[in-house]
DNA sequence: GAACATACGGAACAACTGTTCCGGTTGTCA
DNA sequence: TGACAACCGGAACAGTTGTTCCGTATGTTC
């Protein structure tokens, strides 16, 4: 691994802050299609310096997509220490479809799917389905899960789950209703 | 309601269907963000002749999606004969999400979003989403689904297949393993 | 505090989009 | 067949978008 280069002059770090944290409520809010326009002006930064901080639109939403999903593995990893095998499986299923029903793009991540595989996000779309087949590998251990499942099917579900959610932005209660059915037939043993 | 108008020029007529073709062909394909050239050069013909029979792209787009939403509810009008409901309703949701993966933009007449009710498909909407009820109460009253599912929660599952399905281009493997569990979840009386 | 690499902002470019407009063509009907 | 309304194609317009470029400003170092 290469070192860090340079170290940036004190502005330029300041700014790229400015530009990650900006990125990250905008791709929140707009998904994919967010503009780079709309994320200087809310970082209150020029376009140009953007694009000295990230070559390309791809890379800075990466590097945001790359954010937040870390921070979906840390919590996963969390609950693969917990009691309840099953609880704790169906409860981070949960802790996604809330996730994506406020921010976007949580769908691309779980399926890897609309975004260049060369900008980076590959690898942490593999540690975090990583994480989920260990979660479903222990609950199934624990007779919470149906046996035959396997992570095609699962990661299909989730993402489905994920994109309407996030599209038609469902409530607290369609959500609870609407995983209820799904964890159901996530159990059904038969 | 008013009549026709006057009648077409017979190239005018013809013209139009080509354009109808050529727009499902592509919005089949390219979803909502097909482009006017790309079905004026697919149909053959002008920019110019696309906007004298369609006001709009909305108007366009929703004349296909109207069309192809009756034909998928014919299909659910024959469905309500069949002779066993709960298989009929199993069936016809399959079939969606079939449709769905082969073509584009279904998800949105399950639920309305991402068009403007103006152009015209909030009607054809409601009539898919009435046939749909009415499989699922057949399908309740046969003991073939649990009796405590919603509309709401049955087409947010719906529409989330039909989204991954269409975003995926899932298998028919992969298919019939999801909504297998998606099946055995709507069974699942308990 | 001077000198210089570094970084800044935003105008400018190129490639798209939906939509309008108009000179020329073509069906239609007397 | 002539005359005219209806219709055609596609150039042109206005608004996006991502990206590049460069004159100016600023942090850093001696």
């Amino acid at each position: 691994m290469g070192g860090e280069a340079k170290p940036l002059r004190a502005d330029a770090r300041r700014n790229r802050e400015r530009i990650l944290d900006a990125a990250e409520v905008i791709v929140a809010r707009d998904g994919l299609s967010a503009s780079m326009r709309t994320i200087a002006q809310h970082a209150g930064v020029g376009l140009g310096t953007i694009y000295r901080n990230f070559p390309t639109q791809e890379a800075l939403y990466a590097e945001v997509i790359i954010d937040r999903t870390r921070r979906l593995i840390a919590e996963a990893d969390a609950s693969l220490a917990a009691d309840d095998p099953g609880a704790a499986f169906f409860e981070y299923l949960t802790r996604i479809v809330v996730d994506a029903t406020q921010k976007k793009t949580l769908a691309d991540v779980l399926t890897q799917a609309g975004i260049d595989p060369k900008a980076g996000t590959a690898d942490i779309s593999r540690d975090m389905r990583n994480v989920i087949e260990r979660l479903l590998v222990r609950a199934q251990e624990a007779g919470a899960v149906r046996r035959d499942l396997r992570m095609p099917e699962l990661l299909a579900l989730l993402a489905a789950a994920c994109m309407a959610a996030e599209r038609d932005q469902w409530s607290e209660e369609l959500r609870t209703r609407t995983l209820a059915v799904v964890f159901d037939g996530l159990r059904s043993q038969r």
